[in-house]
DNA sequence: ACTGATTAACAGTAATACTATTATATTTGC
DNA sequence: GCAAATATAATAGTATTACTGTTAATCAGT
């Protein structure tokens, strides 16, 4: 198939310099992707970021102000892109059911490569997510960083997938704690399964996370 | 009702004197608690704990190899001390289904004082659970930590909690997914509630939160 | 009063997360 | 084609953190 001619639009409150703007820029996206998930939030450092990728630490500063930040910005584009995928995947869906169907198998399912943003791994990005997304929002300045928009990107998957909820069963009374307990659930589920496999029932190859939140969704809905 | 002679026991792996055996260890835990919730854990620091008790940043590190496993040593015993209640509250039950109820009650519950614990805070520790917990297990070191044990709290409630749905469902396939997907999902809808509400639907005094995943928990072991 | 253990005070180190300055490229506007 | 503007690289420097190590003072038990 051809690509598509899209750009994934992230708000300029999250970079002093447009990464998308330069190769040096679109350097630091796609190696920081790399090495945060070889190093783990924690110990990637802009120093190293910088030396990584042939440049400077005082340049990868002139994009990001910080670290959190570029976490910020990773996260937002995460969100975004699988906004898109939901759109495309359930615009001509009449039924809710099959839209919900649709939109939970794209936010619990693994994630596979998408060819259309060249420098951006969306299967590491997908790891980032799993293990580091929550520091995005688990920190002294989430209200404010969330006044500035830090978050919009999940909340409008999460209220996109609300709404298919409420076509689907317009009495139903939690629209967007069954969401965001499915989300943040699975990525649980996909972490624990690796690291801390007491916490969960995975079995290789036996789709039990799909097949646990699907049966849980509708259950719930029923 | 007179205090029972309770202790909760932690692993001598998570610290380096146990803070349980002077003043100034009791001091250490239940400063660093109140501090955590104060300052969130990553601006909270040994040095300021140490000069907040009237003490020295080096006293602090002969109880704490660092704060990292100082964090650890809380979640244990927050997951011990809900691991005991879980015990005395279903103990002399026989029907699973009390025993699950029973169970996500406090599970999901906001976290009132246990007068029998005294110098610790149940509800600031419990904020803590909620904001800082998922940094205990989302980190580089995961895999070794949980080798070492530093889990076990967490897993041994999961697990309990799982028996009781096997009692009363023996055929339900994904038991600790069900489990562990109520016990972040409830924290985190909390989290929501106060600092992301676009992500939830928490509503004062509605009991949401509690009614949500009852309901779940029942129509998913359906 | 003496011994041993505990704690306080202080000094010091390596790394981090920046800021600032200057020098050198590269781009662009005319 | 050249000057001006802009981007990047290199370097230095600062405050803070997360420790380690040493010594001195204090306290508890015999």
């Amino acid at each position: 198939m051809e690509k598509l001619n899209l750009q994934i639009k992230i708000s300029p409150a999250l970079y002093s310099k447009d990464p998308e703007s330069s190769v040096l820029g679109q350097q630091i996206i796609s190696k920081s992707i790399e090495m945060i998930v070889d190093l783990g939030f924690e110990s990637f450092t802009f120093k190293k970021l910088g030396h990584a990728i042939g440049s400077n630490e005082s340049s990868v500063y002139r994009y990001f102000s910080n670290k959190h930040t570029l976490l910020i910005y990773l996260v937002n584009w995460y969100w975004s892109w699988m906004d898109y995928r939901i759109v495309i995947e359930t615009n001509n869906r009449t039924n809710a059911e099959d839209k919900i169907k649709k939109a939970f198998e794209l936010l619990v399912s693994e994630v596979k490569q998408d060819s259309n943003f060249s420098y951006i791994n969306e299967i590491f990005l997908n790891k980032i997510i799993i293990t580091e997304s929550s520091k995005a929002y688990h920190n002294a300045d989430v209200d404010v960083e969330n006044e500035k928009g830090f978050f919009k990107a999940y909340k409008q998957v999460v209220q996109r997938v609300s709404s298919f909820i409420l076509e689907y069963n317009p009495d139903f009374e939690f629209p967007h704690m069954l969401v965001s307990t499915v989300i943040e659930g699975a990525h649980n589920q996909r972490f624990f399964a690796e690291h801390l496999p007491a916490l969960t029932d995975y079995e290789e190859g036996q789709n039990n996370i799909i097949r646990f939140y699907n049966s849980l969704v509708f259950k719930t809905l029923k």
